[in-house]
DNA sequence: AATGAATGAGAATTCATTCAT
DNA sequence: CATGAATGAATTCTCATTCAT
């Protein structure tokens, strides 16, 4: 009971905290999606912040225990690179939510976020710049600073996830920028351009 | 005088819906800001939301103007691609306010965005998407969609404009990723890997 | 319009407050009494708390003034002292809403107080304190630490005026333990029995 | 067992009641105190009114108890009057939560009060209306109402032993007003202001 | 053009109490 | 006996908006 009714609640808080973001969304219509009463919701979580901060946390680990476990089954810093960017994709391919939550954590600068989630945040970050690294010392990557590509891939993934309905907006308006890509097409062609960039 | 108390209300406007957003900031606390009373704000403007969009749609039109100045100086798809990511950077280099809001609209997938204001952006993407069409009508560009590298561009760029006490942070505790790029040499190593990545 | 809300919210507060306590009277029901918006108390007042600390500043400074008037009216410790036990009485005769307040800080020893309040309590031992300091220098009082007869006074004469329906209904039932006296007669005997203890 | 943990819950809440009051303290950090889940208190005791009461009750009882027990061992009303005082006072001593929580009651003129408690509270006031009853009979003391004494004997023992951490303020930063006075110390001094005061 | 005052509709959080186990 | 989980009904406080001046 008590497990199902947590998962619930956070099931329902990281698609409306996703929709909406943290001040954007309100209790009672977490508690009204995950059914159960609004008191429940605080029982489990002390607060509405608290309960934000776990559906970060646990999102984020979930995350960096699949880009580690992908990045592990490579060797090559190139094909590392790749696999990061493909866990990257095929983690928001099946939980689009938290592209939009990342992208407004970015945009207010860790200012909700605790020394809990930055570090899991900094590990990430520490995935990709080891790659980056071996690759400078293999003598396959240029020398660059690991944020640049890092928010590269980031920002166009997240990005890319974020806005589907803009994306198809414009396209149906105009020209087509290219809205028919699907996620997976959206990392090969990031790859490319990304592996491009920073090979010698 | 008129003008004057407008132009202090969509400043303090500016600030603050860049530090928290739309939902995260209220209109008392731009009244203060701003040094105004409250119904002052509603006397120049009918809501929060519509002061909201005179502050995006003012950004945006003066960034479309300078990005396209920037543009129309160059000739050759590449020094157009540069020439664009250039007024990116020296755009935010001097409102750092704007990137935030952008993240944040890029996260609610245009979910407050009027009509007017998705003209402003899609006439911004159209940019970007002529350049890379005369670019590869010379043979001098790959085969991309725009969605692609414009989204690396733009969230490179917003990103590393929001992110900077938290990058800060981050480079104190640990290695240096990075932060003490400024963003125009940000705009410089992101020019070399997107042009190295498009190229042909 | 302002300075008669401001009122009208303070009057039902006092009320209110001194019927039920801080924590057993909510902010709804001094708004309905007060005839006004529950969210205008809090545009006069930032909080429940700040609403309850003004009620009592205001009340013990009209207090310690009216103490102050009458125990400059007299000369002799003894009528001095008198005098500030018929100012307690002649207070409470028109304001009997003090009472029980005052009982629940004695019975908090204090913790809802602030510097200001403590201040103003102080201010009124202090005259208490004098009158037999005097006495005692003029030979007339014995020697007593100001607290007793202070409590002894303040305490009596509150309990009094805060229980007149228990006293009733203890009076219908059994003897008559003095339930008629007045407030004026009950600070008569008060004084006797004061001045007949404290006198040499 | 069950004794030990009903007891427990007891203890908690006298305390918890003495502190805060009935409508300032919660169930929850009463089950806190006690070390025991929520819901055995409401095993134990069928509401927090009745928690309260029985609180209440216990401890007048055992109050009037040793009221009865000191006053039967003396014959003269001016002794047994010492006796009623100096009961209140030992009590005190070892019990100091009851105070705030009859000061409480006091300011609340009965409100909360039962049928049961109310019978207990007029014991003890016909034990002080006895002695003086007594002591007039036999020409010793004043035509006095029962009221009168007894609040000052109550007012002033229940917040001498309520205040102690607001006349320690007051004495640090003033004159000393008597806060050194033990309630022993004060009981004497009590004694002899309400003998005075009575005694013909 | 500007403002102090006022408010209806919410929003987060609390709390006494119940219930299944 | 005892408890973890759950909840309906409050409760404090907020906020966008309006209005009289």
């Amino acid at each position: 009971m008590a497990k199902d009714t947590k998962e619930k609640i956070l099931d329902a808080a990281k698609v409306l905290f996703s929709k909406n973001g943290f001040d954007g969304c309100n209790v009672d219509v977490i508690a009204d999606k995950a059914m159960v009463n609004k008191a429940t919701i605080y029982y489990h979580f002390k607060s509405k912040a608290i309960l934000y901060e776990t559906v970060l946390e646990l999102n984020l680990r979930k995350f960096l225990h699949r880009v580690r476990k992908e990045i592990q089954k490579e060797t090559s810093p190139v094909a590392q690179l790749k696999a990061f960017i493909y866990a990257y994709a095929s983690n928001f391919a099946g939980n689009k939510h938290m592209a939009p939550i990342m992208l407004r954590e970015l945009a207010s600068d860790g200012t909700h976020i605790t020394g809990k989630i930055r570090g899991i945040l900094q590990e990430i970050i520490l995935e990709v710049d080891t790659i980056l690294h071996d690759g400078r010392k293999a003598g396959q990557f240029q020398k660059t600073k690991t944020f640049l590509p890092y928010f590269m891939i980031v920002g166009s993934m997240n990005i890319y996830t974020s806005t589907s309905s803009m994306r198809k907006a414009f396209t149906e308006q105009d020209n087509d920028f290219g809205f028919s890509l699907t996620i997976d097409d959206a990392a090969d062609e990031l790859c490319s351009i990304i592996l491009d960039g920073v090979k010698i």
